[in-house]
RNA sequence: GGCGACGUAGCUCAGAGGCAGAGCGGGCGCUUCAUAAGCGCUAGGUCGUUGGUUCGAAUCCAUCCGUCGCCA
């Protein structure tokens, strides 16, 4: 029986476009384990979307001069052109401004509000007699406590980097009309998170194979004591409370976002026309719910989301959550606002997408942080995919190709030890893999992959079919035989990986039809080699890039866009 | 300030008590089917610092230095 895989991934603010830190972060790790999930033959549900709420959208729909939903469909829009062009497949990449979204957002909210699990009660907020209304904490700025810096924001001080309260702040002033915001009571609901500090500690209990620094960090934050939180802001752009008389409040985006997952699955299954069918994914034994996050979204996947979830009840808790850690960029952090960063747009616009692909996969923030470079990406693309790789492909196929008729090559001598030294070796490079997409270790499973094909580079010199061609016609037959059947075994364990080259791969093979449609089995695809059958003429899988490349993208970054 | 990580070869990163590793780059050689690609051999490191535990520490503990993140 297939299982059920359900995988949330990080809801992206829909304010700006994507870089590369967010797609080491989480989006192709979670494409990666969905391509590979689906070859091996189970259900696959892979749902994200924009997240449309929250300030960073109304401080640039103000500095446009735009309403939010302008700035919304904007990035939307370009997020789903990032993943056609970069080959993350979700099922459904959505937003939270849906009518859909609003109605499982209401209903989580009533009902635990109706078990007690939220309350309201009253906090201090910054009100603006000029604007007339309450301030949301950026909207607040004033003198920091600590540092003195005269422009510290009510969330937070960019100068000495402390997290502020607005009600901190000397001298605090609206940011949109500068006049002195007043504090008043204002009434708000609250999550009663406190509730399920031991539940959590108990249900976390058994996740010994959760990553280390999700579990520690998981665990530090529970025995740092869980409060109860506010779950609604004085603002106008989000999801209404599904109450009355509470018409300038709405539910606020950390508590909301997370339900995207839940109502992005409701979506999904409404648009197949099977309502009911998201409940496959979100009840029974036979489900697991896998979430792919950075590290920044540990508490909220760890922690709050399951809290949720328990209150509400029936539905599964995650499975896994495999966090990354962060990608640096030329050893320093990405910064949106220097303008240190490699907007992935603008890559897809230059360069392929598996190169990148690659790179991020071979030295994914698995366990760490690690770094991009264009030194490395230039490097790792000329001396690993095309060297290795491509040319591993190239070299097998054109000489085939050429000299066997643009056929698999028929009347091969009999397999000798090294072929089954190869053929064996393949068949626990394809176990290998396997096994590391199952667990999540996808460097691993690359590097796997990488290996056998050096091996087969190793193999072909060893039998140097084009010596044996001049005085052995069948020997020659056998290697390249024997090396095809390689390549028809990496096209598939390379494909969640590396799917634009692998279809490639595959149609040089031969093959029409969908790469990611070929089975996860080895017998099967050495018997699928017939001799015989035909092959197309091979092109580059990978193109070499010019050195001087990285020097130029180099220079361009911090340079204000 | 509190918490959590990270620091290993020129570069990017594995390893988590038992002889310091891989890929790439460097040097030497072989090969020529292939995108000057492939294969073999080789060099190189006091495993950030200082202490401690241990028969034995890159690994465990403490300290300091540096980097990063989260929280206040």
């Amino acid at each position: 029986m297939p299982e059920r895989i359900f995988i949330g991934v990080a809801w992206p603010y829909a304010n700006g476009p994507l870089h590369m830190g967010h797609i080491a972060g989480c989006y192709l790790a979670a494409d990666i384990f969905a391509r590979y999930h689906r070859m091996k033959g189970n259900d696959v549900l892979m749902v994200s979307g924009s997240d449309a709420h929250g300030t960073p959208i109304t401080i640039r729909a103000d500095q446009e001069g735009v309403e939010p939903d302008v700035i919304l469909e904007r990035y939307h829009a370009q997020f789903l052109d990032t993943w056609d062009r970069l080959g993350i497949t979700f099922d459904l990449f959505t937003t939270t401004h849906t009518d859909n979204h609003r109605r499982v957002v209401q209903d989580i909210f009533q009902r635990l509000k109706d078990l007690d699990y939220i309350y309201p009660d009253t906090m201090l907020l910054a009100h603006c007699a000029g604007c007339t209304r309450f301030l949301p904490d950026r909207y607040v700025e004033g003198v920091c406590p600590h540092c003195r810096n005269e422009r510290a924001r009510g969330d937070q001080c960019d100068n000495c980097g402390h997290t502020l309260d607005p009600i901190e702040l000397v001298e605090p002033r609206c940011s949109i009309c500068g006049e002195t915001p007043d504090f008043r009571d204002s009434e708000h609901f609250f999550l009663r998170l406190s509730a399920f500090e031991q539940p959590l500690l108990d249900w976390i209990g058994d996740k010994d194979f959760w990553r280390p620094n999700v579990a520690n960090s998981t665990r530090g934050f529970l025995q740092g004591g869980l409060k109860d939180r506010a779950i609604t802001r004085d603002l106008t752009w989000g999801v209404p409370l599904p109450l009355d008389g509470y018409d300038e409040k709405r539910i606020y985006v950390w508590f909301e976002a997370v339900i995207g997952y839940l109502s992005a699955a409701v979506e999904w299954a409404e648009l197949n026309g099977k309502p009911e069918a998201w409940e496959d994914f979100w009840k029974g034994d036979n489900a697991r719910s896998y979430y792919f996050i950075g590290k920044d979204n540990i508490p909220f996947h760890s922690i709050i989301w399951p809290a949720m979830i328990m209150a509400y009840g029936g539905l599964n808790l995650p499975y896994d959550v495999p966090a990354n850690e962060f990608l640096s960029l030329e050893s320093r952090k990405f910064s949106t606002s220097q303008n240190w960063a490699v907007w992935v747009p603008d890559y897809l616009d230059r360069y392929d997408p598996d190169p990148l692909r690659y790179l991020l996969s071979i030295n994914m923030p698995e366990t760490g942080d690690t770094d991009f470079s264009w030194t490395e990406f230039v490097r790792r693309n000329n001396d690993e995919l095309v060297a290795t790789y491509g040319n591993l492909v190239n070299r097998v196929l054109r000489f085939t190709y050429r000299n066997f008729d643009g056929q698999v090559p028929v009347e091969a001598a009999p397999p000798e030890d090294a072929e089954a030294a190869l053929l064996d070796s393949t068949r626990q490079a394809m176990a290998d893999v396997d096994d590391c997409l199952a667990h999540t270790r996808f460097r691993a499973g690359i590097s796997r992959a990488f290996a056998l094909a050096q091996e087969t580079n190793r193999y072909l010199d060893s039998r140097a079919p084009w010596q044996a061609i001049k005085t052995d016609r069948a020997d020659a037959a056998r290697s390249l035989g024997t090396a095809i059947q390689v390549l028809n075994c990496l096209k598939v364990v390379l494909a969640p990986y590396l799917p634009f080259t692998s279809q490639k791969l595959h149609g040089f093979l031969g093959f029409d039809g969908d790469v990611s449609s070929e089975p996860w089995d080895f017998d099967a695809l050495v018997g699928n080699i017939k001799p015989g059958a035909p092959l197309r003429n091979p092109s580059a899988l990978y193109t070499k890039l010019d050195t001087v490349v990285a020097e130029q993208e180099a220079e361009q970054l911090g340079v204000p866009a």
